[in-house]
DNA sequence: ACTACGTCCTGCTTGC
DNA sequence: TGCAAGCAGGACGTAG
């Protein structure tokens, strides 16, 4: 499941590989991974044909390569994309979704079995691509302000782990890195932001920012092949992590099992003794007759 | 304006 | 043994 650091390892790789390469030719083989490009799998293939690749940028998970033109290949890997750098003569992939034929005998393959990933033209490559104006700033980006995170987080009444999972607040966090840095900071998933000191919420996006540049020193984290970097190399960092998909084994912090719950169609991981709970589990509807407590400001 | 949930995808795993 | 349900889940559209 890339996030934030398996995605920036992704785009070094290619920053190394393809910058200053040519697209010679361009094959899309599968219709849905460009169905963010406005004009269709011939349009993507006209607008990228013959340009030069300049650079290759990212914010939070989603990356894009600079054409020469002005435009930019803006993609995201979704839950099981890869950008792969290969020989010509290497052998398709089974989910091969679009094949760039490079200058240098190499090609750059995009492949995604679930197709939750995507590619499509943007027109400013040089800054940030307008379809992704939303995205917050990521914790890795010298621009990122703690101090107006934590104030916007103590805003709402939110759980921290939604919130943490808003790219529109802070982006680059996923399943995985959410609820590793909850682990690290002690903190339920369900507790509102606005119950948050804002030591803790600075505390909160500061373990974020380690557990991901740890994550990053370490080629990313993989549990099987769905996630590799451009050479179809893993990650290590899953022998790292302390709360995602480590139900029953004991907390390195206390030893009590790791608990694992359903949350918004998908699991979170935590701690039942480091991580209490809020006091006021978050229930569907609220006790009749209460007065509602998230009025403030 | 803000929040929450269903949907899209495929393939591996689990259970009857 | 075979089939179906369960599960993995990021981002977006839409309902509330």
């Amino acid at each position: 499941m890339p996030e934030l650091p398996e995605v920036e390892v992704v785009r070094r790789g290619l920053e190394r590989h393809v910058v200053g390469r040519r697209l010679a030719a361009v094959d899309v083989l599968h219709p849905r991974p460009v169905r963010r490009h406005p004009g269709g799998p011939d349009d993507f293939a006209a607008r990228t044909t013959g340009r030069t690749v300049l650079a290759v940028r990212r914010r939070g998970k989603y990356f894009w390569l600079a054409l020469d033109d002005g435009a930019a290949i803006l993609g995201h890997l979704g839950m099981s994309g890869q950008m792969l750098v290969q020989p010509a003569s290497a052998g398709d992939e089974r989910h091969l979704r679009v094949r760039f034929t490079l200058d240098d005998s190499q090609e750059l393959r995009f492949v995604d079995q679930r197709m939750f990933g995507g590619l499509l033209v943007a027109d400013d490559g040089a800054e940030l691509p307008p379809q992704i104006a939303h995205i917050a700033r990521d914790p890795l980006d010298p621009l990122f302000d703690d101090v107006a995170f934590a104030r916007r987080l103590r805003r709402r009444e939110v759980g921290l782990k939604r919130q943490l999972l808003d790219q529109t607040l802070v982006s680059g966090v996923g399943n995985i890195y959410a609820d590793e840095a909850l682990w690290r900071s002690r903190q339920h998933g369900d507790r509102p932001g606005a119950r948050l000191r804002q030591a803790e919420a600075l505390e909160l996006i500061g373990h974020a920012r380690a557990v991901m540049e740890a994550a990053l020193a370490e080629g990313g984290t993989s549990f099987d092949a769905l996630y590799v970097n451009v050479n179809g190399e893993s990650g290590y960092f899953d022998r790292a992590l302390h709360a995602y998909g480590q139900e029953g084994r004991p907390c390195a912090r206390c030893g009590t099992p790791i608990r694992r719950v359903a949350f918004m169609n998908r699991s979170s991981y935590f701690c039942p003794a480091c991580q209490r709970p809020p006091r006021a589990p978050r229930r569907p509807s609220a006790a009749p007759g209460r007065i509602d407590p998230t009025r403030q400001r």
